[in-house]
RNA sequence: GCGCUUGUAGCUCAGUGGAUAGAGCGUUUGGUUGCGGUCCAAAAGGUCGCAGGUCCGAUUCCUGCCAAGCGCACCA
């Protein structure tokens, strides 16, 4: 066995990286990945170093730009294997890697190698920005795959509030990043007008002894339905006027909410009620389940083996007297989501449910799911006023809705401050600073910067100046560089909240795109008759720094606007 | 008691198995007679909850503990 050959057959890995799914998406990352594995390879085959197996090697962007743009922890990661010092091993590695087209290659302590890209190779993705526009940053990489994304799906027995408010922007501008990648997406809602709390609205709406709900719009709806106390209804009644009740809800609140205030539009909307329970889906997901034998009596109710896929115990689907449970409807729902041919299902949770994740994800498996199940849970948001907590409950009326939220900022920082922070943080949401806040939002000041960019277009244009065939060579100030260095990260940015749901890094991604762009504008005079081809050079990098912020706002769901 | 999430600057929050841990607000100090000052530059401010462990290297991974939020029904 020659040393050639083993150093061939050790960077198998990379072939199939080079070939497979994380090219199109790592690009010129992987590419270096695959030739510094060469490059061990020769070193062994070289005797140079000892011949081992080469654990994976990993190119990433470097945090600090003095760095250069790209680093890779390779000779690290490999001196001890190679029984050299890191930096030893990062010299013999980098004087291979030198000729190496487009970056300069320089090795640092403790044994780092930084790759520099060349003017030309970072300048070029302005070129590339301004011939895709908006489509830059769009990737293939769903493949059409189906995905049902539901969230919100607040019971419709009230306004919406300010927690439904995080879910909703959260998974609206997901669904807009799994479609710029390349997934065909359906944003549903499912709308819980079956049940308990349909017989709870009913009961609030007539005033009686099981009253839960109060607040204004009870009495709204008593108003528009033209109903009156009355203590004395059955059961049947009851149900009646909470499912006209819940439809009102769902109609003169909800919708509106989501239309006027939230700009959220669902592809569907599914009732629990008229789509679920009446076609039968419940009913038929238990007869898949006990198919299946995943379903068992006990103590004369019907139970589902949950644990079988990981769930802390087994679960009731129908009550000793004969009733189903939500579960059960839950189940029915599930099987409703799968039936019509979802490959991928995503679901945004309140951390008040995540006690039912694992019973969820165990039901998808036993109903015959297969395919990628994502469950995004979000922490609770947790209301201040003047430094004192205040408590929200839709039953006592006081909640703090989104209408209201939006009323008082505007939709633009309601969207945005959600959005920003990550779905794990217990958020804090200060409403006596809101108002103060809402002049201080970042999102000011990245709508500022593409106020700006407009204004510079604007009037390059006026002044006759035109960027059709500038010189990228000449943006050489290292402002411009950091800036083309932003561009190039945003298709990999796309591609990371899609596969990992970290919606806040794209406001995070804004606010450095205009953190950068003020910057470079009290550095750098963009339109100048005195150096027209400078001037169009940086007339182009301007266009296509306002092309990237108008597409990462449009993900989010922000408006940009061309003048404040 | 068990489970999930969190603990990073005065406050609100990012971030990471590596090179000096970041931003905004607040505080302090400069700049701009402007291609939009809703801007820029700088200073101050940190035991990355505590203690062990793995590692060449831990704020990051593992374990335990402390604290906070949320869950733990033949409810929905």
């Amino acid at each position: 066995m020659t040393f050639e050959y083993y150093g061939t057959f050790l960077c198998i890995w990379q072939v199939f990286t080079m070939f497979g799914f994380s090219r199109r998406i790592r690009g010129m990352k992987t590419q270096w990945e695959g030739r510094i594995c060469e490059i061990v390879g020769e070193l062994q085959a070289e005797g140079l170093i000892p011949v081992f197996v080469v654990p994976e090697i990993l190119v990433e962007w470097t945090r600090d730009e003095r760095h250069g743009e790209y680093a890779t922890n390779a000779a690290l990661v490999l001196a001890k294997l190679a029984h050299t010092s890191p930096m030893e091993l990062a010299n013999l590695i980098s004087g291979k890697l030198s000729s190496f087209e487009g970056a300069v290659v320089e090795v640092a302590a403790p044994g780092y190698i930084n790759m520099t890209l060349t003017l030309d190779a970072m300048t070029s993705v302005v070129g590339e920005v301004i011939s895709r526009g908006g489509g830059y940053g769009d990737n293939t990489l769903g493949n059409g795959t189906t995905v049902n994304n539901e969230f919100i799906s607040a019971n419709p027995t009230g306004p919406m509030h300010l927690g439904n408010g995080r879910g909703g922007f959260y998974g609206d501008a997901l669904s807009n990043v799994l479609r710029k990648v390349g997934f065909t997406v359906t944003s549903e809602y499912y709308v819980n007008d079956a049940g308990e709390q349909v017989m709870k609205l009913g009961h609030s709406v007539f005033r009686d002894g099981e009253s839960v709900y109060a607040g204004g719009y009870i009495e709204e709806i008593r108003e528009a339905l033209s109903i009156g106390d009355e203590p004395d209804a059955d059961d049947a009644r009851v149900r009646e006027v909470g499912t006209k009740a819940a439809a009102f809800v769902l109609e003169e609140y909800i919708k509106k909410t989501l239309d006027s205030k939230m700009k959220i539009s669902f592809d569907s909307f599914i009732s629990e009620r008229k789509d679920i329970v009446e076609n039968g889906f419940p009913d038929r997901a238990i007869l898949t389940m006990k198919d299946k034998g995943l379903a068992f009596e006990q103590d004369g109710a019907l139970w589902l083996r949950t644990t079988d896929f990981g769930d802390d115990k087994d679960r009731v689907l129908v009550k000793s007297d004969g009733t189903q449970t939500y579960f059960a409807t839950d189940c029915g729902y599930l099987l409703s989501k799968i039936e019509r041919g979802s490959s991928r299902l995503i679901l945004t949770l309140g951390a008040d449910h995540h006690g039912y994740v694992s019973r969820i994800r165990a039901a998808a498996k036993s109903l015959g799911f297969t395919g990628r199940f994502d469950i995004f849970i979000l922490q609770m948001v947790r209301l201040v006023k003047d430094g004192q907590e205040v408590r929200m409950s839709k039953r006592a009326g006081n909640v703090v809705t989104i209408d209201e939220l939006v009323e008082l900022v505007g939709h633009d920082v309601a969207r945005f401050f959600f959005l920003m922070l990550s779905l794990d943080t217990h958020m804090n949401f200060d409403l006596g600073l809101a108002e103060e806040r809402s002049e201080k939002n970042p999102v000011y000041y990245v709508q500022y910067a593409h106020a700006r960019l407009s204004s510079i277009l604007r009037k390059a244009e006026e002044a006759g100046l035109t960027y059709d065939n500038a010189d990228m060579s000449l943006l050489t100030h290292p402002k411009e560089r950091g800036l083309c260095r932003e561009l190039m990260s945003f298709p990999e940015l796309c591609v990371e909240v899609a596969e990992t749901g970290s919606v806040h890094k794209l406001p995070q991604y804004a606010i450095r795109l205009s953190d950068r762009l003020h910057s470079f504008y009290a550095d750098c005079r963009v339109i100048d008759s005195e150096h027209p081809e400078l001037s169009g050079s940086r007339l182009a990098l301007v266009s296509a720094i306002r092309i990237v912020l108008a597409e990462t706002l449009r993900l989010i769901g922000v408006s940009a606007p061309e003048k404040m």
